[in-house]
DNA sequence: TAAAAAAAGTGTTATAAAGTGCGTTAAAAG
DNA sequence: CTTTTAACGCACTTTATAACACTTTTTTTA
């Protein structure tokens, strides 16, 4: 289980390294891949290990796609992924490609926060990510969602 | 089950250690971790034992992320906990970051109070512990909230 | 179409900052 | 007075990041 903020750099050619403190957890649960994708409903992007990943991506790509919430949930998660090579025992440094730093708002940045919620990490625009915690709205946010039962026991 | 109010110190480098008087807690219970993170309400920290934050962080972490106030508490709670290896037979000390010490607003302190609840612990300013006793309410407050079922029946 | 140039991606190294460990001193408790 | 605990200071280790060099891919242009 990952946890916790962190503001990292991120260098001009668009790369970030994970922190060491998380290099443990990477190697036992025996990580050779990370997936970037869209997050739903804020302008971040969601990080997941390759096992995560897995499981998700597999459950949400058998659901039922004629559901307009459900297909777009598809859309965004999964017609959004990235998936990078990755080796816990190097240098842990993963690519964020252009469209993703666009949807995020970290086109310009040089730092980025990276938040360890458990099972996955989110990439967030520094003043995005303070103006959330301090209760600000943002425009993009989606709010008053009716879920339909089959995403209602998923996290993602 | 450890208890009570102590006024301790942090050195330059952003430790503290537990008094010596919960040593035997902590080695009773096997502790090999700590977890420091932010209180969802107040200026002021949680810290958990390793036990006691698993269960925690798995239950917190497994609901529904698309309803926005389980989103916060998971951003808050999951997001900016710090875990710490610890030692309960040695010296017991604990780095806080420096972003929950700007939260709890002990940044410039070299003295915290640290308040035993029983199955955690508390970290606070001085001053805003002691406002919260006589009664003063304090800025940051979040009164009003209306909580989703799935988080009724959990205790941070 | 091939060569040249530019861009994108990968890898290495050096250095400053942050974090850790441990011995010493000071204070408190028995 | 002795023992335990808390606080401080220093030295060592690890980590983060910027700068640089090299490789591969894509684009341009002759």
């Amino acid at each position: 289980m990952m946890f916790g903020f962190n503001n990292i750099s991120i260098d001009k050619k668009s790369r970030f390294s994970f922190p060491a403190k998380y290099r443990d957890a990477f190697i036992n649960s025996n990580e050779n891949q990370i997936v970037i994708t869209k997050d739903p409903q804020y302008p971040a992007l969601k990080v997941y290990l390759g096992s995560e990943w897995d499981q998700i991506s597999t459950k949400l790509s058998s659901l039922q796609g004629l559901d307009p919430i459900v297909r777009n949930l598809q859309w965004t998660i999964l017609g959004n992924a990235s998936v990078c090579d990755f080796e816990p025992k190097g240098r842990m440094q993963v690519l964020i490609s252009a469209d993703l730093k666009k949807y995020a708002q970290i086109e310009e940045a040089n730092r980025i926060c990276l938040i360890g919620m458990g099972n996955k990490f989110e990439i967030w625009n520094q003043e995005n990510w303070e103006q959330r915690q301090t209760g600000g709205s943002l425009a993009t946010e989606i709010l008053d969602i009716v879920l339909p039962e089959s995403i209602k026991d998923m996290s993602f």
